[in-house]
DNA sequence: CTGCCGATGTAATTTAACTACATTTAAATG
DNA sequence: CATTTAAATGTAGTTAAATTACATCGGCAG
C-alpha cells in the first residue's frame, strides 16, 4: 500500500509528536525525503527519536527504509493520472491525455478485479456448449471483439447488438448455453431483462459490469471493475477498454485451460489469415 | 531521466570496477535499495569508496541519494511491463499479466504516434461531409466503436466490415469523403486495394496503421503506432486497444475542433440514453 | 624502462541513525 | 484530589554507515 495514502490513513491513531511528523512529512514529502532524520526532527519541533519510532509504526525497518518507501510512493502514486482535457489543449497535449487516462482507467480496473471471479467465468465458458456475446451501445463493439476472439477458438460464438435477437437466442437458450452480457453501467434494463430471460431458460449468465449494478445481481457470475466515470464530456469512455482487456483475460483463461490440442488450431488460425496479406518484405 | 535507464546507458561509460557495481545493480535492483554501502560493494567486489564515486558519477549527491532515486525509479521507471503468459500461471498471474501487457502496449503507442498527424487527420474528419470507417478481421469490432462515438456527434458517419460494402461505398466517394481505414498490419490486400479505390475517387484516406506499410503508404494521412507484435499466442492482440484510443483522439481533436455547438449536442445524447437506464437508486 | 595519470583500495573521519535510559505527561483508581 | 502507573517524549551515549583524504596499483606514452 501506497505510503502517504497509509500515514494519511492513521493519522488518527497516532499521538501528538507523531502527528507533528506526519503533518511535516505530508506537506512536503519532496523534502521530507532528502532531509535526515535531525533536520525532519526540527522541522516537526519533536526529537530524533520520536521521528525513528514513527517510521517503525508504519512498518519500516527505520527512518532510511522509511525514506526509501516515501520516495516509492511519490513516484508510483501516479503513474498515469487521469486528466481531463481542455478546450485550450494541443494536439500534442490532448494525445497525452487521453491515452494516460485510458491507461489509468485499466491500472483501475486491474486493481479491482477479482481472479476468483475470473476463474469462475472460466469454468462456465469452457463447458459452454454455444456462446453468446451481448452489449449495447458502446458496448456492441465490445461483443463483436469478444465473437472474434472466441471464434479462433472454434467455438460455437455470436454476438448481438439487437434487443430482439438477444432475447430471441435466450427463448432457444438451454443449460449447455453461457451468455456473456457486456455493460459498463450495468443498468440498461434490456440487458437486466435479457439476462433474466436467460436465467429462467437455464443458461448460465456472466456479466462484464459494474459493481452492485442491477445487472450484477442478475447474473451467475459477476465479473466486475471499477472503471472511473466518464464525467468529462471529452473523456472517452475507458470502460470499453477495460471490457476488452477482459475478453482478453476471459480469452486467455479459455486457452489455457483448453490446453495444448487448442493452441495447435489457433496456431492454424494465425497461418490461414497470412495469405489475404502482403509480405512483409513485398515491394508494395 | 529513469536511473535504472540511465545506468543501462552509459554502461560503456563506467570504468571496469564501476560497471561491476552497475551489473549488481541492474541485476537486483530491489536488493540494492535495501542493502548498506558495505554489502553492495561486497556484492559488487570491490571497494565502498567505488560505489560512492559510481554514485556521484550518476548525479546523485551520494549513496543514500542515489537509492532514493532508484527506489523512484523502480516505482515508475517500467510501470507496466509486457509479460508473456505461461501454461502454468493461475488466474490472478495471467490476469495481471494481460492487463500490464495491455498497458504496456499503449504506453508503446503514446509514444510513437504523431501528434502533429493526429491533427492533421482531425483535419481531416472535421472538413468531411462523410465518414466511414473500415476495418477487417479484429479491426472490425474497431470500427464499429468509432462508428458509435462519430454518430454522437451527429455527422453522417458508416462502417463495414465487409469488403464488397467497402468498394462499393468507394466508388461513390466524392471529395467530401473521409475514409478511415484500420488494420494493424496494414498489410490486409482488401484493405489496400479499398485504400487506392477510395483515393482515385478523390477521397481522403485516414489509416490508422503501422509504420512503413502498404496502407500507410497508400493513406492520405497515416496515423502509425507501435504496438509490440503479438508474438505469443496468448498474448491479447493489444493493437486493437491502441486503435480504439487513436480513435479517442481523433474524436476528441474533433470535438475540440467544432466548438462549444458540438459539445452541447454531445450532452444532449447523453441525457437520451439515459432515460432507456435503470436508476441508481433504483430498487433493482 | 620509467614516469605519469587514472583507477581503485585502505584507513581515518565525520555524520547519521539507533538504543537504552531518564523524564515528563496524561490518565485512572482509590 | 492525591497517588500510582503507564504511555509518550526527550537526552545522551553507542553503533553503524557514509564520506573523505590519502596511498597504492596498473596501464600507457614517451
Amino acid at each position: 500500500m501506497n505510503t502517504i495514502d497509509k500515514i494519511q490513513k492513521n493519522l488518527a491513531n497516532f499521538s501528538k509528536s507523531e502527528r507533528k511528523v506526519a503533518e511535516v512529512i505530508l506537506a512536503e514529502p519532496q523534502i521530507a525525503i532528502q532531509s535526515s532524520i535531525a533536520t525532519l526532527a526540527k522541522m516537526a519541533d519533536v526529537s530524533e527519536p520520536t521521528v525513528n519510532r514513527f517510521c517503525r509504526r508504519l512498518d519500516t525497518k527505520g527512518f532510511p527504509d522509511f525514506k526509501l518507501h516515501l520516495a516509492q510512493s511519490l513516484a508510483n502514486g501516479t503513474p498515469y493520472v487521469s486528466r481531463h482535457v481542455e478546450s485550450s489543449d494541443s494536439p500534442e497535449s490532448y494525445t497525452s491525455k487521453i491515452f494516460e487516462s485510458s491507461m489509468a482507467a485499466l491500472d483501475s480496473a486491474k486493481q479491482s478485479i477479482d481472479a476468483q471471479v475470473v476463474n469462475r467465468a472460466v469454468d462456465l465458458l469452457t463447458q459452454g456448449k454455444q456462446i453468446y456475446f451481448f452489449g449495447l451501445g458502446a458496448s456492441s463493439a465490445v461483443a463483436h471483439d469478444a465473437q472474434n476472439k472466441f471464434f479462433r477458438f472454434n467455438v460455437p460464438v455470436m454476438c448481438f447488438d439487437d434487443a430482439l435477437m438477444m432475447r430471441m437466442s435466450c427463448i432457444n437458450a438451454s443449460e449447455g448455453t453461457v451468455v456473456v452480457l457486456i455493460s459498463h453501467t450495468g443498468r440498461t434494463k434490456t440487458l437486466v431483462e435479457v439476462a433474466k430471460l436467460a436465467r429462467e431458460n437455464h443458461a448460465h449468465v456472466i456479466a462484464i459490469t459494474s459493481k452492485d449494478s442491477p445487472l450484477a445481481r442478475e447474473a451467475s457470475v459477476a465479473l466486475t471493475m471499477d472503471v472511473p466515470e466518464d464525467t468529462d464530456l471529452y473523456m472517452p469512455m475507458a470502460s470499453r477498454l477495460a471490457q476488452m482487456v477482459a475478453i482478453d483475460v476471459l480469452a486467455t483463461g479459455f486457452t489455457l485451460r483448453r490446453g495444448i490440442r487448442f493452441r495447435d488450431n489457433l496456431k492454424r488460425v494465425k497461418e490461414a489469415l497470412r495469405e489475404s496479406r502482403f509480405e512483409k518484405n513485398s515491394s508494395l
